[in-house]
DNA sequence: CTGAAAGCGCTTACAG
DNA sequence: CTGAAAGCGCTTACAG
């Protein structure tokens, strides 16, 4: 009775009842509009109208009725309507692509909470394949959205572009935008590198090797150059790198092996970002046997909520997702009062969170 | 120059450079419409109009110079207008509640790239605080979407209400409808759950325990009833529960805290998904110093990506997702082809994957 | 303060 | 096969 592994075969039960036994109008059925509301008051829909916005000329008393009267039977303006008046969907748009690394999905989480908080709707794509992002991207920018969040590290040009020639604003968060037209919400990852790298020659290491993630990321890119620069500033030989491919537990679990297999193999390993340093320390240990301070010091990147899992405890830098997510939604709001004057890139310090896997190097 | 742990001071690069230094015009510019086609193709509007619909009447050769003038300019139909005559918005609502469970994000990843292949856009409302569900589920109907997808083990039930009400047919995924006007997509739990007390018992496994997740879940109440009920089948007493709170690392590694540190600990414990299982383990490992599957079996569900890493390689039940989100997919399709004989609950057979985390009991 | 009218960008009977 | 007209559900000058 019980199926084999691999085997997907459907059971479908209650196939019986169908929706078809359901009243057929249950769906489709009209949908209270604004003249409902007018004629049931007496008013005129203009003066209905009026009363949904704070700053339009009515008596409150009016108002009172129509508020009162709207939350009785459940009516609500039509968004989609409105829009096509105001030029304001209330829609944001988030676009993403890594949403396998945990860190995307927290970022969503708290973003589209705080959205929703305002009154904003996300609307979210996901690209995995290139081939369909640019469609994706073109269907969103169609529903009007008021700006868009571009929440991925590589570059997505491509939709930045799309943005700009149609007039919507773009935030690209937990990137450096590439472009001049978008704005940018980051953690200071040049800073975060260099913190890795004193972190790791403060507690002896010399021979330090980097491993990388998609190299077109600037997330990656930021966080070499701080890390290396400082190693280079403070006397050590510029790291070593390995992987480059993408942001990935298997490719931190390949980069590690490399490394670690040769005899002249680093003491500390910095990984581009938790997942990696994940990988990694599963190499390490599980593959190879290596003991982790004491042989080889792993340091990540994000502090994502598996980092603190006693398996790993990895030591890494931690993003401030909070305060990120809250300039954030400022810059949404004063986008949306066509402030422009903000501004256009914006940094944040993380924290270097000190765990397990780094430890000091014998006789420093 | 290193900041301190915590230290989540700002920093603000290129403050210098504003957005108002960028010609103010190129916010808020005028969206090519289907007028500004047909002038400039000297056409009327409903020609214009119809050439974007496969099966409406229009000269082949008609439509053929609209297409190729549209793309040329980059014009395509606001929806938001269309929505408001053909009432369907081809916007999927997705709301979601547990999207720390890496599950989710598969499952949203997966389920957004089919949808957006079929020119849907899904809107998404991620509802952590039960505060702010109800509103975000009211402006979520605002927009009109086609079907909303509930995306949670939880109930909901407020959600497929307020659906219901304006006659939004709704897709529980991953659990059961608690009411009768939805459509429900989910792995068989039940049967699952059975799956793993076999596999536990014929491994010799006698003194069995279940970890269980949130006591509303549809997940965690089958899973459980199918695990218990084929235990007391095979002859043994029900297995003890513990936790019961939400499905997290941390209850997984409280429950498993409680169930492990006593003399007479458990042979085997199944958790109602992966996440509590991996709590389990580290708990069992970690500060326990148990050894796995030696001293003690685990049982994980779900089968996300975690569970194959080397650190765990759980032995687990895996949803067969694929196969759920094709199943959703025809679901959709049919509800706005307005085909009603589909089937409200349909399950599928997970998968058992023996990894490392179960064994043999001595003498068995 | 309120109402009648025009219009947002579309689609769809209805004539021709 | 194509066009003029009405209308989807709203907002917003414009009069009063």
């Amino acid at each position: 009775m019980t199926p084999q592994p691999g085997d997907d075969r459907l059971i479908i039960v209650e196939m019986s009842r169908k929706m078809s036994d359901v009243p057929a109008d249950s769906y489709r059925r009209r949908r209270i509009t604004v003249k409902d509301l007018a004629r049931q008051l007496g008013m005129s829909v203009s003066t209905v109208s009026r009363a949904f916005y704070k700053d339009s000329v009515i008596a409150s008393e009016t108002r009172k009725k129509v508020l009162l009267h709207a939350a009785e039977i459940g009516y609500q303006p039509n968004p989609l309507a409105r829009g096509l008046i105001t030029k304001s969907s209330r829609i944001v748009g988030i676009v993403t692509s890594d949403i396998t690394n945990p860190f995307y999905p927290e970022a969503l989480n708290q973003l589209s909470e705080q959205l929703q908080s305002i009154d904003f709707n996300v609307m979210l794509v996901v690209t995995n394949k290139s081939r369909s992002q640019e469609d994706a991207v073109r269907v969103l920018l169609s529903y009007h959205p008021d700006v868009v969040i571009l929440l991925a590290t590589t570059l997505l040009s491509m939709a930045s572009d799309a943005c700009r020639r149609v007039g919507t604003p773009v935030i690209c968060f937990n990137r450096r935008a590439a472009d001049t037209h978008s704005f940018s919400i980051t953690c200071d990852n040049e800073l975060g590198g260099r913190m890795v790298a004193d972190h790791l020659i403060d507690r002896g290491h010399r021979q330090l090797a980097f491993v990388a993630g998609r190299p077109d990321a600037a997330t990656n890119v930021d966080r070499w150059r701080g890390f290396s620069t400082r190693c280079v500033e403070r006397g050590l030989s510029p790291p070593r790198v390995m992987g480059g491919q993408v942001f990935s537990y298997e490719d931190g679990y390949a980069a590690a092996l490399n490394l670690l297999k040769t005899p002249d193999r680093p003491q500390a390993i910095f990984c581009a970002n938790d997942i990696l340093a994940i990988g990694a320390l599963d190499a390490a240990r599980r593959e190879l046997g290596l003991a982790v301070p004491e042989d080889v010091s792993i340091v990540g990147f994000d502090d994502i909520s598996m980092a603190s899992w006693p398996s790993y405890a990895l030591t890494t830098v931690r993003q401030p997702l909070r305060v990120m997510v809250e300039r954030t939604m400022e810059l949404v709001r004063g986008l949306m009062q066509k402030d422009l004057s903000q501004p256009v890139l914006q940094q944040f310090a993380g924290a270097l969170v000190e765990r397990t896997t780094t430890g000091f190097v014998d006789g420093s």
